[in-house]
DNA sequence: TTTGGATAATTAAACGATTAAGCTATATTT
DNA sequence: AAATATAGCTTAATCGTTTAATTATCCAAA
């Protein structure tokens, strides 16, 4: 068993004090005037022994951990994977770390990633949150501790978020579909308060308005658990009530694969019986058997834009920085 | 800014010394024989002032974080991303909680990774090891560290691990192409040495021998980097050589989507110009125009156990567990 | 000779928890 | 009445760092 040395295994060994070998070991030796022998010394030694700081040590002294937690709705989720590594590679850049946890959209379960990383004194907050959760981001804003919303926020709470112009992803993706002289037009979304989602909702029945549609019979809503059978259920129900529709848009990723499960086993061919356009891309909407059309976020550069956001609180930063960034329509 | 609150401060309310507290806190009041009235304060006190445990003080008297390191090559990846939700749910359930590292196959990244989960003295590692890594693991297992490795191993090292019987199925996958009469079969495998793709190829070219065919001209091996090009010069390269051939074998789940990226690129179509068969399905493979046939693996099976067999080390059991698992040819 | 300033080191407190060991009444036994 | 046991606390060390405060020595200036 190779025990981990410490600063005082090689104060020993070097014959100095503890203080000394931290000083140096953090490049202090100057402002401290250390005799350069000693200084080359302990760095021998320090190297020598394979010295690696104990971050726990360190974390417990200084009052921070180097430690960013991500809180996303399921890991397991591609477009949540990506941002997970987006975030990871530029934390890592700054010397920090990320914990992750997944809500699965669920208040409670919310709520306990959010304490287990409390007790873990992350520094900073990367949130997607869920709805009802704005009383645990309001806690943490409360305590003073570094958050960036992601994907969703709460208007009702001052906190810095980077999110998309749902707005006018759908609004633009609505109105492609009507200037092609598609009128006919279902928008799937889950049925859930969080603004990105009324948002985007909002941008789909004001672009139908615009042409004297009513919005509201083509508007389905599901719910997000089991939301393959939901799907299922929702989708009999409005085809049932709408027979001829041209188009449907799904409003984010986890729907649009919903979706094409749903078209695909009721035989429903794109863009024959019906027109597609889905939420971020990824393999599947490039090898189905028609590359499908979809909303593109930027999603790199939103990722990299929230660690940057929260680097900046960490800081000390009292600024609350919203920034909104705008969706990109690919259609093939 | 609402402080947090330590044993000390409720200690200091209720007028008892800290060591009190931490012992009723802990539930120990009774082997401590602790009065009861002040039990009862103590745990008043702690609720309404919300006390919750620093877990970095608790780490560092402890030596133990409560804390799982996963390495996996790329979390954006869903196989592994995947494989992280199963992992962190089941840690969870221990009172675990994960910190995660994307290795990029790159045995640099795998060190940086593996010394920052060093540093922060996670108290167990789940590694999926990458070419060349088998110094930086054996240094874990020199340190007495508990470690376990997924979907690869070392054979020349002693440490637990979990795996799938890759011979087993690339064998039964070649067989029942060679079964239904096919015989100009090609395998697409990563460059690497790595025990699991030397075994999926070995379980191939066995298959091929058995009916007597020449393998080697129907192996194809691509680089890990750049993967999009290199399977493109690769596979042009092999089907120059090799015009009819009747089937293809994607040897993992990255590779399966690249090959399906390709074929697409190129208009051969599955069934039609070519037979397919790929890795750990996904929604690609459901969604595909033709439902597409792949190597299942239990994933959430394997996961599970890898958090249970790493548990039982971290609880100080020196027995090594290898466990390799039999995967499942789905065939539609 | 005393004072003051560098220089080069040490000491010790602190972070927040855990826990072995010690202490002080009071109760029980001999 | 003296010895011992027991209930109920407190003290203090410890984990590995960081860092403010202090000390010791030497040398130059007053």
């Amino acid at each position: 068993m190779e025990k981990r040395v410490s600063l005082k295994d090689i104060a020993k060994k070097v014959g100095v004090s503890v203080a000394l070998v931290s000083y140096v070991l953090n490049g202090k030796d100057k402002q401290m005037r250390i005799g350069a022998e000693v200084v080359r010394k302990i760095n021998q030694t320090a190297a020598d022994m394979n010295y690696e700081p104990n971050q726990i040590a360190r974390s417990l002294r200084m009052g921070s951990t180097k430690t960013i937690g991500l809180v996303v709705a399921d890991i397991s989720n591609p477009f949540f994977g990506q941002l997970a590594r987006i975030v990871e590679d530029e934390a890592l850049k700054m010397g920090y770390t990320v914990i992750f946890g997944s809500s699965d959209e669920d208040e409670g379960k919310s709520g306990k990633v959010l304490n287990t990383f409390l007790n873990r004194q992350v520094d900073g907050y990367i949130i997607v949150p869920s709805e009802g959760t704005v009383k645990q981001v309001s806690s943490l804003l409360r305590r003073k501790l570094p958050v960036v919303l992601f994907d969703r926020y709460f208007p009702e709470i001052n906190c810095s978020h980077i999110i998309l112009n749902n707005f006018q992803a759908t609004f633009d993706a609505t109105s492609w579909l009507l200037s092609k002289g598609l009128k006919k037009i279902a928008l799937v979304a889950y049925k859930t308060s969080l603004i990105h989602m009324t948002e985007r909702i909002r941008g789909f029945s004001e672009a139908m308005e615009n042409k004297g549609i009513d919005f509201t019979k083509y508007l389905v809503e599901v719910k997000f658990e089991q939301s393959r059978k939901e799907m299922e259920i929702a989708l009999n129900d409005y085809f049932k009530r709408n027979k001829n529709t041209e188009a449907i848009i799904f409003a984010n990723n986890g729907l649009s694969l919903e979706g094409l499960y749903y078209l695909q086993k009721h035989s429903m061919g794109i863009p024959g019986d019906i027109a597609f356009i889905g939420f971020d891309g990824g393999e599947v909407f490039d090898l189905y058997s028609t590359p499908l059309s979809y909303v593109k976020q930027p999603l790199e550069e939103m990722g990299k834009e929230a660690v940057n956001v929260l680097m900046e609180s960490m800081k000390g930063s009292n600024k609350i920085i919203r920034i909104m960034h705008d969706s990109e329509l690919i259609i093939r």
